[in-house]
DNA sequence: GTCTATATAGCGATAGAC
DNA sequence: GTCTATCGCTATATAGAC
């Protein structure tokens, strides 16, 4: 057990909090270094620049996020529902148990599908890219009234009403006065896979073949 | 037409389009001055600081935004569908004819729910409040198998879809090779009423009354 | 109302000793 | 691998002339 993993890991979990907290742009590296218990410098000689960083921090917890969310589709039995939760109870997941630190980046992911840094797009899109079409051809066999296209607009849906629900919890929890616990991962889980499924089950836009 | 009024106008312009493209945080108070052709002290003279600017910038749209879709709420007939088009429409309309600059605000708004800036968050809280709970009151007629939480959960998930329909549709247009168009406000609107329509008219999870 | 000049602070990055 | 010290730059904000 080097040292070095020691500081290079808390120089990631404290990367990880701060990011989910406040955003990417706004956690300085002097910030990062301090919550770590680590030198500035560390963080140039571990990742090489805050972008090197930034690109660590994603990249340790959306390979295993993915490799989950694969095995429960490829274990899952047909239904729709099972499909949604396939991808979604991983990310609610990581928010209960956690190895230390993750709890923090189901936030941050939430988050960063929106972020305008085109790094972190370039991420996104690249790390979920697999991952997404595996579960579009899996929604193309239980729905085959549906074209592709279609699928994707729905599953791009799936996606958002996710998204929102995990980082935008505040104004759920504000607008209904606690009669809606938007950090109870069953709660959410129950109304999104109930909302999600009926939403994919929806009769096709355009027929197969027809143009828009 | 005083030049007071032309100058405040040009900042507020300059810094929505870079607010959507770059993030707020990575927009320099330098570089809207710039884009606007006005002097960096004119932003502390109109606005204060740039969280006064920030806030200005949201409340110029904002407003005209809610009551557009109340006026539409208003005149629907009755049809989930109505009140989702009553919804959403309005901001795909932003995009479209536009006071010139407001093309940009939809992008900005999509992504501001999730920002991390507790004075965006408050303004988004406030600002969407009233004008969210009138369209839960009219699902809540339409929809008279779901209790109030219920609905809630359901129209958060509307929200959610349409805010990542509009700021993330980088991924949309990424994974679909062109099948979908993500930034056609016709063709995103199809779908999103079909599948939220869909999603808010299936069974509810709880009986009333039950409990979690 | 608009300008220049500047105060004050923080940023990411690097060189070089240990 | 870790540290100190520092470079070069940018940020927001303000004072005071015009």
């Amino acid at each position: 057990m080097e040292t070095t993993t020691d500081t290079r890991e808390a120089l990631l979990d404290a990367a990880e909090g701060l990011f989910a907290e406040h955003g990417i742009q706004a956690s300085s590296l002097r910030a990062i270094t301090q919550q770590a218990g680590a030198n500035l410098a560390a963080v140039h000689y571990h990742f090489g620049s805050k972008e090197g960083l930034v690109k660590a921090v994603f990249s340790r917890r959306i390979g295993p996020l993915n490799l989950e969310r694969l095995r429960r589709l490829s274990e899952s039995t047909g239904e729709v529902e099972e499909v949604l939760r396939a991808f979604i109870e991983p990310v609610f997941e990581m928010k209960r148990e956690a190895p230390e630190g993750s709890r923090q980046f189901a936030r941050l992911m939430g988050r960063s599908f929106s972020e305008p840094s085109e790094d972190v797009r370039a991420i996104m899109t690249e790390e979920l890219g697999p991952m997404f079409r595996r579960f579009v051809e899996a929604l193309a066999c239980r729905l085959p009234h549906l074209s592709e296209p279609e699928i994707l607009w729905r599953f791009h849906f799936v996606a958002g009403a996710m998204a929102h629900t995990i980082s935008c919890g505040y104004l759920l929890e504000a607008y209904s006065k606690g009669a809606c616990h938007a950090g109870d991962p069953e709660e959410a889980l129950e109304h999104l896979v109930t909302f999600l499924a009926a939403g994919l089950r929806a009769p096709a836009v355009h027929r197969e073949g027809e143009r828009t």
